[in-house]
RNA sequence: GUCCUGGUAGCUCAGCUGGAUAGAGCAAUGCCCUUCUAAGGCAUCGGUCGGGGGUUCGAAUCCCUCCCAGGACGCCA
């Protein structure tokens, strides 16, 4: 049983007890910012002054007189301020927590649900046409790490990919290679105006060139769907190796040209004209997104009879409701912020809550070196891919910086820091921490202990260890916390102060010491530490060494 | 012009959905290795939480207003 929440159920019971109002408000009880008012505190009596028409301090007082102190195991309560209650809790049952985490393992601090909301998450969906940016990164980065942290705290999850393989500009890389087909067989170069010259174009053309001279008697248009296949498939091998280097999955690739096989193009607009959303004017089709809070309506299909962006877009979130989403929810860049009424409106056309789409944006991310910003890369003089990322920091730094700030602030990414093998890397900050642990833990097995989860753990006392014991028991919180905001920062910020708690521990108390009893009973609690540790770095995909 | 995001220490940013004396890291200064990893710890310095109003026991947090920065406002994708 979680503290907290029996301290908060014997707040109830004893308001309840000391009859002060009818009906009781939701209690909350928190952790103290500053220690010295206790492990935990509540703001309860303050809440009910209003309602009772009282003095906080004397609700207060009376709640203290009501509560049962053993059902709760509180040691000490006081009343501070305006009227906050302060606990200070029995040290043995804090202690407790060692055995919940060592039980629990890996899945100490996920949150077991009944029924679990079903959440698509759609992020990165980057167009086969180019390399991956440091956006993508960001993009990439949170939706992996908001994906965990949502699994972990119960939901049922599903990572999804969505390939712009249909529309102008595969159209246009198609026509690119073509040009380059072309090129390497001896022809001019004619490369459309808003043609990708990017150098793997030029290869997939001379490849196609030596292997398949053949193409070029094929009839335009169809050698021209030829290469958009054979563009997108290579683009998309690119993409999907980095993005796995990058360890980041997904559990399904949805394809835009799948909407327009399956019909469901048709069926969309089929329910929004059914439900009445769906207008003629100036020779092309409207959709009336006005009626959902957006400010101007929207083209669907252009006076020429071409499809807008808007509408397989549209069909695909029609899929993905049909598919049986409770939430949906998309991350998006800066740029893409004037999309977000219009899609969500389409939903409500399509009879659907808007409510039930989410859209995250991510603000810029800069690149700062020497004080800096880097714009392009050092070895291609284009603008700095996830590769070049990748090369210049490593994965575990990158993956740590690009959630470690909110996702609607800019964010100024200092490559200095994250390259610094030192205390300045919170990245190496926190795997020191875990590393220092599995050494403690080593040399503690040489010298003949060993971890038995009957030890008692009781005579832990000492005013660091009791601190670490307090930031392991919120981390539960923590993760439901971060899933519920969907705050992906919160998890690094979470990891820098568990890691922090420990090395002042490390600081004042030896695990090796002379005191056996408290010797075993340290090596089970810095196993609890060191299991948090690596639970809340696999939320974030960084590694957590055993040596550093 | 309209609509979104931001504005917190010299710099980069947290601030748990309204709580106690606003916190980290970097930078600066001074300490702590015969002691389980100094990739660590301790201490000092540093703040009109953009400005001004309001809401209430209580505001960095909510409301109004103004200022500043970035972004979005296509029958592009």
């Amino acid at each position: 049983m979680n503290l907290k929440q029996q301290l908060k159920e014997a707040i109830e019971a004893a308001i309840k007890k000391a009859d002060i109002v009818e009906e009781i408000p939701e209690v909350k009880v928190e952790v103290p910012k500053d220690k010295n008012n206790g492990d935990f505190s509540t703001n309860a009596a303050m809440t009910l002054t209003k309602l009772a028409r009282k003095n906080p301090r004397d609700i207060a007082q009376a709640i203290i007189d009501n509560i049962d102190k053993e059902a709760a195991s509180i040691q000490e309560i006081s009343i501070a301020g305006p009227g906050f209650i302060n606990f200070k809790m029995k040290t043995a049952e804090l202690a407790n927590v060692i055995y919940t985490v060592l039980d629990k393992k890996g899945n100490y601090g996920r949150t077991e649900r009944e029924t679990a909301e079903k959440v698509l998450i759609e992020f990165v969906s980057a167009n086969p046409t180019g390399d991956l940016h440091i956006g993508h990164a960001r993009n990439a980065s949170v939706g992996a790490t908001l994906s965990n942290i949502l699994d972990f705290a119960g939901y049922d999850v599903t990572r999804e990919y969505y390939i712009n393989d249909a529309g102008n500009q595969i159209n246009n890389l198609a026509k690119s290679i073509e040009a380059r087909f072309f090129e390497a067989l001896g022809e001019e170069l004619k490369m459309p105006e808003d043609g990708y010259n990017g150098k793997d174009i030029k290869v997939i053309g001379e490849k196609l060139a030596s292997e398949h001279p053949e193409y070029k008697d094929l009839e335009e248009a169809e050698r021209i769907s030829k290469f958009r296949d054979l563009g997108v498939e290579y683009e998309m091998r690119k993409l999907k190796a980095d993005l796995a280097e990058f360890r980041i999955n997904f559990d399904s690739w949805f394809s835009e040209t799948a909407l327009y096989e399956s019909g469901e193009i048709d069926e969309a607009m089929t329910k929004m004209k059914d439900n009445g959303y769906v207008f003629e004017a100036d020779d092309a089709t409207w959709l009336r997104t006005t009626d959902f809070k957006d400010d101007k309506d929207r083209v669907l299909v252009k006076s020429d009879g071409t499809l807008t962006y808007l509408m397989p877009d549209i069909a695909y979130h029609y899929d993905k409701v049909e598919r049986g989403f409770d939430k949906l929810i998309n991350l998006f860049g800066a740029d893409h912020h004037g999309y977000i009424n219009r899609l969500k409106a389409s939903l409500g056309a399509l009879g659907e809550s808007p409510e039930k789409l989410e859209i995250q944006i991510m603000q810029l991310v800069r690149l700062i070196e020497n004080g800096e910003e880097v714009k392009m890369s050092k070895r291609t003089g284009k603008a700095v891919t996830l590769r070049d990322l990748i090369d210049m920091i490593g994965v575990d730094a990158a993956r740590y910086f690009m959630i470690m700030r909110s996702t609607d602030t800019h964010f100024d990414f200092d490559l200095d820091l994250a390259r610094s093998e030192s205390s300045d890397n919170p990245v190496y900050y926190a795997q020191y921490a875990h590393a220092r642990i599995c050494s403690i833990l080593r040399q503690a097995k040489e010298q003949g202990f060993e971890i038995d989860t009957e030890n008692p753990v009781d005579i832990i006392e000492n005013e660091q260890a009791l601190e670490l014991l307090k930031k392991v028991l919120e981390f539960p919180n923590i993760v439901k916390g971060a899933a519920e905001a969907r705050a992906t920062q919160r998890i690094p910020n979470y990891i820098h102060d568990l890691a922090a708690s420990f090395h002042k521990f490390y600081n004042a108390e030896k695990v090796l010491g002379e005191n056996a009893d408290k010797t075993r009973a340290y090596m089970l609690m810095i196993e609890a530490v060191r299991q948090t540790l690596e639970n809340a770095l696999r939320l974030i995909d960084v590694s957590a060494p055993e040596k550093m």
